[in-house]
DNA sequence: AACAACGGCAACCGCTATTGA
DNA sequence: TTCAATAGCGGTTGCCGTTGT
C-alpha cells in the first residue's frame, strides 16, 4: 500500500492561505480547545485543505504565542551558537527561542546568518574558518579542546530539556521543577561556578571568531566537529542512570549531584588546555 | 518606464519517527 | 510483532516585493 495521494490529487486547495481560511482554522481550534487530529480537522472545520497544510499554517503562523517581527541581535547570536552545537536541527534550535518557529529560524539562517558567517570567513556548516591558516602554533587546537566541554554541557542540557518535555512521567515523583538530574546539576551552584569561571576567563582571552557577548556557553570553531556520542555518554553517566535507580532521598541526590558535578568539572581540562586564554 | 535579477518568506514535499490497533 | 495512520522535521520550491540596469 503506497502513500496516500496528496492534497492536489484529492481536489484540495494549495498555495497561500486567505484571511477567511485563517479565521476558520483559528476559530475551530479555539472552539474545540485544540486541534485534535490534524487529519480530520479540515473536514470538521470545513476547510478545503489537507491536515498537513493546516498544521503548518497553525504552527508557523497562526499560533497565538508566535512572536512576529524581526529577530533581535541576541536571538541571532543564540541561533548561531545553537547551530554550532546542534547543526541543522531547526526544531531543537527553535525550542530555545520562545515564539519563534523552526521554519522562521531556518529561513533566517539561509537568508542572513549563513551569509554573515561566510563574510566572517567561517564555514556555515562547521563554524570553522574557511582557511585554516590561523594559529599555526596549535593554540587553536588547545582552545577547541577546552571549549568542546562547553559545547558538551550545552548540548547535553538541550538534550535533557528536550527529554524532560517529552517524558514528564519519568520525573513526577518529586516536587522539584528541575527533576532532570543533569538539569539540576547544570543549574546547581557548581554549574553556576563553572559558568562564571569560563565567563570571566573568556573576557580577555582568545574567543571564537563569533563574539557571543554575554551568552554563558560559547560557540567555538570546533563545535561542529564535537561528537555527540561523548555528550551522550556524559548524559547517561550523570542523568539517566540516576533516574533509573532513583530510590534515594533528595539530600542523597544532592550529594550525588555535587560529586558528579565535581567529576565533570574536574574533567574540564583547565590545567592542560586553558593556556590559550593567557 | 520596463524588464531582469535578486532576496525574503510562506508553503509544500518527502522522509523518518512515533503511536496504536 | 507487524503495519498503517499520523505527526514532526528538514530540504526545497515558488511567489512576490524590491532593487538594479
Amino acid at each position: 500500500m503506497g502513500r496516500k495521494p496528496c492534497c492536489d490529487k484529492m481536489g484540495l486547495k494549495k498555495g497561500p492561505w486567505t484571511a477567511e481560511e485563517d479565521e476558520i482554522l483559528v476559530n475551530y481550534i479555539n472552539m474545540n480547545g485544540g486541534h485534535g487530529s490534524w487529519r480530520s480537522l479540515p473536514k470538521l472545520a470545513g476547510l478545503l485543505r489537507c491536515g498537513k497544510s493546516c498544521r503548518l499554517r497553525w504552527t508557523n503562523y497562526l499560533r497565538p504565542d508566535i512572536k512576529r517581527g524581526s529577530f533581535t541581535l541576541e536571538e541571532e547570536k543564540l541561533i548561531i551558537q545553537l547551530h554550532g552545537i546542534l547543526g541543522n536541527r531547526w526544531a531543537a534550535i527553535a525550542s530555545q527561542l520562545p515564539g519563534r518557529t523552526d521554519n522562521e529560524i531556518k529561513n533566517l539562517w539561509n537568508t542572513h546568518l549563513k551569509k554573515r558567517l561566510i563574510c566572517m570567513g567561517l564555514d556555515p556548516q562547521t563554524h570553522q574558518p574557511l582557511s585554516s591558516s590561523c594559529n599555526p602554533d596549535g593554540k587553536a587546537h588547545a582552545a577547541s579542546t577546552s571549549t568542546r566541554h562547553m559545547a558538551q554541557w550545552e548540548s547535553a542540557r538541550l538534550e535533557a530539556e528536550a527529554r524532560l518535555s517529552r517524558e514528564p512521567y519519568l520525573f513526577n515523583n518529586s516536587n522539584k521543577t528541575d527533576s532532570d538530574y543533569f538539569l539540576r546539576m547544570w543549574n546547581s551552584e557548581v554549574g553556576q561556578s563553572f559558568r562564571d569561571v569560563h565567563k570571566s576567563d573568556n573576557k580577555g582571552g582568545c574567543q571564537s571568531p563569533i563574539s557571543l557577548g554575554s551568552l554563558s556557553a560559547t560557540t567555538t570553531t570546533d563545535l561542529a566537529s564535537n561528537p555527540a556520542s561523548i555528550v551522550k555518554e556524559d548524559l547517561v553517566w550523570g542523568g539517566s542512570k540516576k533516574i533509573a535507580s532513583d530510590s534515594s532521598s533528595s539530600s542523597e541526590l544532592e550529594e550525588d549531584s555535587c560529586d558528579t558535578s565535581l567529576q565533570l568539572l574536574l574533567d574540564f581540562p583547565i590545567n592542560n588546555d586553558m593556556s590559550f586564554l593567557e
